[in-house]
DNA sequence: CGGGTGTAGATGCACTATACACATAGCGTC
DNA sequence: GACGCTATGTGTATAGTGCATCTACACCCG
């Protein structure tokens, strides 16, 4: 393998991470898919993909966990406007709990790497 | 759908959490695989697949990011006892820096979920 | 008018990690 | 000899993701 380090090194977010995102985004104001795809952004899903983020949504939905509706636009085509559940709402802080655990588990190893890399420059 | 929240909620560690997982123990000493099993639920890998495990060390042993060596026991089956390489410690320092990113992310929803939860507090 | 760009939503498909079950084998012990 | 623990794997189905592609509306520009 001619990997470079400076290469993408394929760590990526928590599995299902889009699903707690738009939970959350969405229990901050109802929004469609196309403004939540640039908001998703500042929760670390920078280069999130178009079509998985509406097929969540959709997935979502059937599932009862949000709620949507047709908006039509004067300037642009129409929007589907999602809004949060009750049923969603309590999803969210399932998932919030969830990922609480697994910051946690990231800071482990944060704190255990840094320790290593202590000894090995105490070592030199 | 009628899945109570007490049920396991599918958020999981990290994508490829396994592997930067591995490369930390191996870089705090060589071990073998059914050891490497216990140490990694430290690391947030409490329910870690045996299966998946070994198929792990084994595809780093054929990158070149471990190296493997046959150990035979007298209480027991033979061990391979896993070493890292020179490209296996470069490639935890490259997981590492991909990890903290990902903790940012976190810590940027975890922000902003107690944000939300604080305004629904002051609202009642 | 025709074409390009931005907005908005969605499907199809291949890849891959993961989960779960299962197989094998050495060794101790009851 | 059957059971349980240590130890290492394989087989396979499924689910989440990534990437390409499609439709359609509105607007602007030459």
């Amino acid at each position: 393998m001619s990997r470079s380090r400076t290469e993408e090194v394929p760590v990526g977010v928590p599995r299902n991470y889009l699903r707690p995102c738009l939970l959350l985004l969405l229990a901050e104001g109802a929004s469609h898919g196309y403004e939540l795809l640039d908001q998703v952004a500042a929760l670390g899903l920078e280069r999130a993909d178009p079509g998985g983020l509406y097929r969540c949504l959709r997935a979502m939905d059937a599932e009862g966990l949000v709620r949507s509706d047709w908006e039509p636009s004067t300037s642009g085509p129409a929007r589907r406007n999602y809004s949060l559940t009750d049923e969603g709402r309590e999803w969210l802080h399932a998932f919030a709990g969830s990922l609480a655990e697994v910051a946690r588990a990231l800071s482990a190893y944060e704190r255990r790497y840094h320790k290593l890399i202590e000894q090995h420059e105490l070592a030199r």
